[in-house]
DNA sequence: GCCAACGTTGGC
DNA sequence: GCCAACGTTGGC
């Protein structure tokens, strides 16, 4: 099992809308650390939801129930996707103001590679991030 | 809206 | 294969 965590702005595809159609595909990854973050995922892997902009948080789960396959969205074979259904949503988001407050979570590469749209979650931050999520 | 950080492109 | 120029992302 490994854990990573993904980005979306929320206006282009937020949480609510992920939650409400009950899966998704995760396209349009156009950066090649992602794109091999993407590929390395296996299926039932979880992955942190993180709203960037005007949110920066990170607001749920989901879990992969497909693994990586060419991105429909493109005829490059270059990149990929991969499809996800929500897993569960934390009580209280945990914000990015959090993440920098906390001793433990200073490695994360979401505070190192800012840029980095899929990110590997150690299994520690992970569950660091859901114990503040759900208390 | 600005700008720093960083990834990508293309000329040499 | 290097590196300058350029484009994009994302926090502020």
């Amino acid at each position: 099992m490994q854990y990573r965590l993904i980005k979306t702005e929320p206006y282009k595809y937020s949480w609510e809308k992920f939650v409400k159609e009950k899966k998704t595909f995760w396209d349009g990854v156009r950066n090649y650390q992602a794109r091999n973050n993407l590929q390395a995922m296996k299926k039932w892997d979880i992955c942190l939801w993180y709203h960037s902009n005007e949110w920066k948080e990170i607001i749920g789960t989901a879990k992969v129930v497909k693994e990586a396959y060419q991105d429909p969205t493109t005829d490059d074979d270059r990149w990929v996707a991969v499809d996800l259904v929500p897993e569960k949503q934390l009580n209280k988001p945990v914000t990015l103001e959090q993440i920098k407050q906390e001793k433990n979570l200073q490695e994360m590469t979401l505070l190192k590679q800012q840029r980095l749209s899929v990110a590997p979650v150690t299994k520690e931050e992970y569950n660091r991030i859901i114990s503040l999520g759900m208390s």
